[in-house]
DNA sequence: CTTGAAAGCCCTGAGGT
DNA sequence: ACCTCAGGGCTTTCAAG
């Protein structure tokens, strides 16, 4: 279990990582020893998944961002099975729910501009089998796009 | 502009962004030096915009992913606006996009439990002005959720 | 744009309260 | 569970190729 001071540590190092154990320990108000023991522990136990950096997507050509709602043809396991191994070969595709509604799956495509989006579309998702409806919804703006974890929970 | 080596930077600290200045040189063939310094200017001229962690939210209490789409019932440059600075307040709303298609926003929300979010829907999102239709998916598993930028364009 | 070295700070672990 | 303290490694900077 993560205490009151465990999630403050979350909290700071989510808004950023390269803050020093030694500037966690100032901001709360102790030295660097216990913040040092509580982030290998939060480490270890998987509080902590990954460091890592955002990197900003328009900056580095990626200018395109579509949300694409797929249903499959087919809903028994071993072919739900399939899709999702075949989806994480996909490396536009950013991240994948299979959610409740009216589709099966919500995925979030990353690409640098229209022509591109068509040939995923077309050669590479089509090309998979089972896929039933493809509805895609592009990005306009992104009006927020925060750190994961809700500070009110933290 | 990046070039090949800035890219390559880019993706090692997209994965961990605990790794060295002297790993990464290494890993590149080079030394310290021209590694930092591209990693300065990397931060400097945003294509880094933050260093952060990714926490496990399910072991933090955080039990229920949903995505919401909302369409407003004014379209008026003020009403857009307004609604856009309403969102940024509310904390459950980890992700907002304006998007184009049968709705206006798509949102992402961050709860505990089905209680909370029915509690998020009624009181905080129906509390605004300006909403016209909500329609909500839950999320009822993670099949990908990759670090931001495809290796392929990186 | 590269190298190599040197100063300073930080992480990290031992031992004590 | 926290603090003090010290060793070793890393970042960061600078002079020079």
């Amino acid at each position: 279990m993560v205490d009151k001071i465990d999630k403050q540590i979350l909290r700071l190092l989510q808004l950023d990582a390269k803050k020093t154990t030694k500037e966690i320990a100032a901001a709360l108000g102790l030295t660097t020893t216990p913040v040092h023991e509580r982030i290998k522990k939060l480490e270890r136990e998987g509080y902590i998944q990954q460091y890592s950096i955002r990197i900003d997507r328009k900056k580095v050509g990626l200018m395109m961002m579509a949300f694409c709602s797929v249903s499959l043809k087919n809903h028994e396991r071993s072919f739900i099975e399939k899709f999702e191994r075949d989806i994480q070969m996909l490396d536009e595709v950013i991240d994948c729910y299979h959610i409740g509604g009216m589709f099966d799956y919500l995925l979030k495509v990353l690409v640098p501009n229209m022509d591109e989006y068509q040939r995923f579309i077309s050669k590479k998702l089509a090309d998979l089998d089972n896929i039933g409806t493809v509805q895609s919804s592009f990005v306009m703006s992104e009006i927020k796009h925060s750190t994961q974890i809700p500070n009110q929970f933290l």
